[in-house]
DNA sequence: TTGACAATTGAATACATATTCATATATAAT
DNA sequence: ATTATATATGAATATGTATTCAATTGTCAA
């Protein structure tokens, strides 16, 4: 169903809340980029990626290393991060260093932990 | 190739880094419950359900109506976000009004928000 | 008790994506 | 130049999951 052709199929709503629900929502590309930055974080390889890079700037190696992953799923973990601007690199020879390239992450982390804490 | 057999395919590490990171690193259940609280969140269906709860209290029909989705959907949604502890709901009569019960969501979004407003 | 309806649930489908494998690229060392 | 190596990348596979459709449950009203 075409979502401007949306037709309500209950009987019972509450008209008001419904309005005024709908007149603070936020813009379909929000919504969107929201739900792609918590995509990111919500694999547990990238997760991993980022809280080792919140230590220290690594190469690839390290990084797979730490994990105890293969250099190459790594490396495409890195791309994802990379290119959702989570993460950037600079290039040292033969090795390329990934650190983290947002600010946020270590807060975002934080309150994640405090979630599962809260849960326990 | 079995985790706890896993023998580095690289020659040069920085095996301070690496060792000093690992040991800073969580335990495996941790970084689980962490990139399962993200993967809740990485859905934009689901972030518009949680931005939405998160101004009123609403029922399966109100929401599928601010979404313009069928309520099939937003049902199974909603079990998703009730089974992750997320959102708590209280029957009344045929309907059923769904809540956050999360106290961390509201931050969780500013610090995604602002993550977004600073890649533009 | 029967009908209507809000909500849930299971199965099926369609789509997304994480890892692996093979290969390519780039840089350093010999 | 040639070799070794750190990283990147494309294709394939396997796995996960969002929505739809059909059927069911639970509650209210007649």
């Amino acid at each position: 169903m075409a979502k401007n052709e949306f037709v309500c199929d209950c009987n019972v709503i509450h008209q008001n809340v419904v309005d005024n629900t709908s007149k603070s929502m936020l813009d379909a590309d929000t919504f969107n980029k929201l739900a792609e930055f918590f995509k990111i974080l919500g694999d547990i390889t990238r997760v991993k990626i980022l809280f080792a890079l919140d230590q220290n700037e690594m190469c690839v190696c390290d990084i797979a290393n730490v994990l105890k992953m293969s250099k190459s799923s790594i490396s495409h973990q890195l791309g994802t991060l990379r290119r959702s601007g989570i993460v950037k690199c600079r290039k040292s020879g033969k090795e390329v260093f990934y650190m983290l390239d947002d600010n946020h992450i270590k807060e975002v982390f934080e309150i994640g932990l405090e979630h599962i804490e809260h849960k326990k």
